[in-house]
DNA sequence: TTGATACTGAGACTTAGTCTCATATTCAAG
DNA sequence: CTTGAATATGAGACTAAGTCTCAGTATCAA
């Protein structure tokens, strides 16, 4: 089976563009980190390889291009990322109060939804579901320790 | 039945925060605007009403709170509202390249949500379902005109 | 009427991301 | 190997969207 650093030469040469260190650095890292980053905790990561910003954010650019990469949720104005690698495709839940991201796949949901697409004639390329709300763990710290009234 | 106008004063006064004619140019700004639009589109067309960008954030910031106004999509680091009287729940499908947004309806999907939730033991605040992808127009001006290869 | 409370605009500041440009790398052809 | 045309790079200027501060202003309950 292709690595992903197989697949991302492939797509590299493929639009003839090179392959360069930094670019091989944002890859590694990117797919290694920790499964959901946002642009700036690789750029940070990324300082120490002395990779620059501008570089870390036209790869990725690259990388979600190559299908390696997807941004997976987007809320108050921060974008957030996974390795497309391994996985099925599945949604998420997001915890309002500690940022906790829950994957869930519901095939169902997926059905429901190229149905849409098919009755709008509408050609899908990606979609974004994301449920915020509290996670278990937060219901009950809430419960016991209420913001207190104004 | 109670008006946008008269939920924004019980909201405001429960809160014990006052009423005052900036935050009304807002309200009405934001409710009579087209159906969905960027807070920086109500920056520009508040300025003519002497209403600060400042101001406008806050108030915005209060009609989400008080829920006459909603967030629907998130792309690319903008976010879309829309107000939330009249309609049904409903969800988004977006033209990635004239930017149209179709609204579709499908209470099939909303249940499996819910039932998702509950078997995390999550409890959901809002959610945001967008579909992204070419619409009819789109696909066929793309199909007589095709991107020229590089 | 009044004064405590909350609100306002101006503009400084922040954060995330993009762009430019002079210099450096890559890689296909020789 | 070399070489050189094409592409990539880092530094840092720039932008856009949003937040924050603060001195002055408006609101509203008593």
């Amino acid at each position: 089976m292709e690595t992903p650093r197989q697949a991302f030469e492939a797509f590299l040469r493929q639009k003839h563009l090179k392959l360069t260190q930094p670019r091989l650095s944002v890859l590694d890292t990117a797919l290694a980190a920790r499964r959901h980053f946002e642009p700036e905790e690789l750029v940070a990561d990324l300082r120490a390889k002395a990779v620059s910003r501008a570089t870390v954010y036209r790869t990725l650019a690259l990388l979600l291009e190559s299908g390696l990469l997807k941004e997976v949720i987007e809320t108050n104005g921060h974008r957030i990322y996974e390795p497309m690698h391994g996985l099925p495709h599945h949604d998420h839940l997001v915890c309002l109060e500690c940022g906790k991201i829950i994957e869930f796949v519901n095939p169902r949901i997926e059905a429901l939804q190229e149905a849409v697409c098919r009755r709008f004639d509408f050609r899908i390329v990606s979609h974004l579901h994301q449920i915020m709300g509290y996670c278990r763990k937060c219901q009950r710290k809430n419960a016991v320790a209420p913001r207190r009234p104004a």
